[in-house]
DNA sequence: TTGGAAATGATAATCATTTCCATTTTTGTG
DNA sequence: CACAAAAATGGAAATGATTATCATTTCCAA
């Protein structure tokens, strides 16, 4: 099939640029969470030239689309995950901090159930 | 009694300079949450000459204190709020950021339940 | 009163992130 | 293929929060 006669709303590329893919790929490949710097200079390290303007673009845009999570660091700084990535969720105090995982058994199953019935989904 | 007679040992001032003091009344004061920034508006407002470098000395002296609480804004802005201030907890997912507050009958009383028997204290 | 420690605040430095903008690449079409 | 419009790119400068410096002032015990 000719790229021409792709459409754009194919699933499977819509909004997906060369950086995006590369981004997803260093992502995947190292798993867990990384920062924008940390992800260009990976990048760079292999040789790509990419500037770090466009990894932020890239992410940003990523982000928007729910294909990549956004958390940030103790110190404020964003950091990157692919959605999807085996995860738990946790009680977390908002005000001291303090987090506990929630899994396993009973506890996990209520975490299920809750879950739904406030509206959250993996 | 004359000012030194008081021992720093004495737990009312332990630690606590002016710009402290200053910082937990504005805190008192507003309720809730406000950055660096806006506390140092706030005092300069107010006719203090409070200087921004001293602000931010002081709450992250707070801070380790653990007189204040230090959170993120979405953007990454650090933002404190008194400790000991009503509170709820939240379940949040750490992937994804959605956060649901528990609070209200039977979910108030177990989240208390699961709180003491995970370690959390209020 | 006095010497040293702590506190203060203006200024400059850092550092992540965003904005700008000119250039390049891609894409669709005749 | 050629060409114009759209999209992507990346370097440089701007931004904004936070931290580091450092000279000066305040505090306090002896």
């Amino acid at each position: 099939m000719k790229k021409r006669d792709m459409k754009k709303r194919d699933i499977s590329t819509q909004k997906m640029n060369k950086s995006d893919i590369k981004l997803i790929a260093v992502l995947e490949r190292t798993g867990g969470f990384a920062s924008a710097q940390e992800l260009h200079q990976i990048l760079r390290r292999e040789g790509d030239g990419i500037g770090l303007t466009t990894v932020y673009r890239a992410l940003q845009s990523l982000v928007d689309d729910k294909i990549v999570d956004l958390l940030r660091r103790e110190d404020g700084e964003a950091i990157y995950r692919l959605c999807g990535d085996t995860h738990h969720h946790h009680l977390v105090c908002k005000s001291c901090g303090d987090t506990v995982e929630i899994e396993g058994g009973a506890i996990e199953k209520w975490a299920k159930t809750m879950a739904e019935e406030f509206g959250f989904r993996d």
